[in-house]
DNA sequence: GTAGCCAGTATCTAAAAGATACCATTGAGC
DNA sequence: GCTCAATGGTATCTTTTAGATACTGGCTAC
């Protein structure tokens, strides 16, 4: 059990923060989740992903590899193939991630609803 | 069951897709696991957190009291006092971002190790 | 030949985050 | 009565990050 004890996001400095940050970053849910149905080329995660510049999803896709969430295989053939998936590490992540993308999907309703109270009250603040 | 049909985070322009995406805001998950606990005052969130600067901490906490997940309570004293806290909406969240927060204490040592053998790799590489 | 696919990289600009200083009010200490 | 600190921020400036756009080279299909 290396858990709790050892390490605490709140505590400045632990590495436990800066992992959870990243997971917490704009596009990597989205490439997690994107890759949870199996591996997935450059070209046709992008196209998933949507709206993702190639210069961004490339860093996203080396931070991930680099820390050991997802592989990258290279296939030398004509033109190269190269291949994205999810390593045991990245998918013990796809629970947690199915969680808050189906908040996300289930609350929009409140979300957008209490935006539009918040505006309004400060609209009528505007005096 | 308004969800999984009406909304989907892989459709550009879905509002659950920009929802996703702040909730992996950088210092949304602490600043919601600060008040997991109980309300809390702007500077104590803010020592509590640490390492965040006042304007950002404002930010962040503007958007999620815009989008309902939190309350602001302003009570006329001296000097002024304003309470943080999470509404039901928040608090609905708490569960997924404890799972993140866990799983991000408990796997350090994996990423670390991940990241060692990338960069040895790839100094390996650098020929 | 030329148009396009593939997996990116290079360059430039815009937006966001971070560092730092500052504000008004007040009460406490000297 | 004067300095000091605490409150919840805002203003300004700099640095970092993200986004838009164009381009590469090797190939194939037209």
């Amino acid at each position: 059990m290396e858990s709790d004890r050892d390490f605490n996001v709140f505590v400045q400095g632990c590495p436990s923060r800066e992992i959870m940050q990243r997971l917490g970053d704009k596009w990597t849910p989205l490439v997690l989740l994107a890759l949870a149905g199996g591996p997935q080329r450059f070209s046709a995660l992008r196209q998933r992903i949507g709206s993702v510049t190639p210069k961004v999803l490339t860093s996203t896709l080396r931070t991930l590899e680099r820390d050991g969430l997802l592989l990258r295989t290279v296939t030398a053939q004509v033109p190269v193939r190269v291949d994205y998936e999810l390593s045991d590490l990245g998918r013990s992540l796809l629970g947690p991630m199915e969680t808050i993308r189906l908040w996300s999907q289930e609350h929009v309703p409140s979300v957008l609803r209490a935006r539009e109270e918040f505006d309004r009250t400060r609209d009528d603040a505007t005096l």
